[in-house]
DNA sequence: CTTGCTCCTCTAGCCACTAGAGGAAGTAGC
DNA sequence: GCTACTTCCTCTAGTGGCTAGAGGAGCAAG
């Protein structure tokens, strides 16, 4: 029934930044809309679905890559479900890792800003900095 | 007694990349450093400890702006080092932030990528991400 | 003298956008 | 029809923190 929608409507409707949407489709993961007589850009609903799917995996520090992979199975629904579990996985053991590091940095830095000392001479912060020798664990 | 070293020796004494070295000094975070007949770069022991400094605020996660700041406050050892203390106060929150971030995300992959089914029609990778709705939280 | 290593400068590329210039098209009110 | 306002267009350049590569020069060992 509707005719499509312009780009600020799309940029409303998916919360993806209008900018954002024409660099999307700059690097081929959205397709080329339509445009209308006075050259502006037609969204249809299988856009804006796909925008949301797009900005979903973001937000949840997907990469752009492994998007397009998604994005391509999902549109060859009667193939093996495998590689997206395995891309979901992949993406899962990295998060693991970024939490472990930063749980260990937490602590090396809160061991670090319980400073009470007047002077730089003394403190801590700048201390630990420059000597690496005083962290509690040497891994980074 | 010695004379200085060159990049090389900084780089590995310091375990900081040679082109990084030359980054750092580009934008301002080292000074410039003498120079042989040759034109190579001439280091002493206080820029091999300028560069430890940066490399173990980099590796904690600190931002170049902040560890600016806090080399500066450290050439100035009889200032207060409430600053300092401010700095690594507020990278502590930040660091908070995305534990508690990343936390959640690993719930909602985690239960998204249990996904037992054989082909992508079916699949709850494509499915969540395609439908925020069915997410456990909807902060991202 | 030649080989091979390190060094030099300079430019361009990475990711995922973001900002801004300069202009055209569409919309609302008069 | 005119004006004002908003949205849209394309294009270029900038962000952070490096990294990679071209093309050349210096320096030590054999």
């Amino acid at each position: 029934m509707q005719p499509g929608m312009t780009i600020g409507e799309a940029s409303r409707r998916s919360e993806v930044k209008v900018p954002t949407i024409r660099y999307y489709e700059q690097i081929g993961l959205l397709p080329t809309p339509t445009r209308t007589d006075g050259n502006r850009r037609l969204y249809e609903d299988a856009d804006l679905r796909r925008l949301r799917f797009i900005r979903h995996a973001r937000n949840l520090g997907f990469d752009i890559e492994p998007i397009r992979q998604l994005m391509a199975m999902a549109d060859h629904p009667t193939r093996s479900c495998a590689e997206a579990d395995r891309i979901a996985q992949s993406h899962l053991a990295s998060i693991d890792d970024r939490i472990a590091r930063l749980t260990a940095l937490r602590a090396e830095i809160s061991r670090m800003a319980d400073c009470s000392q007047d002077m730089v001479r003394e403190c801590r912060v700048i201390e630990v900095l420059g000597d690496h020798g005083s962290c509690l664990n040497a891994e980074h």
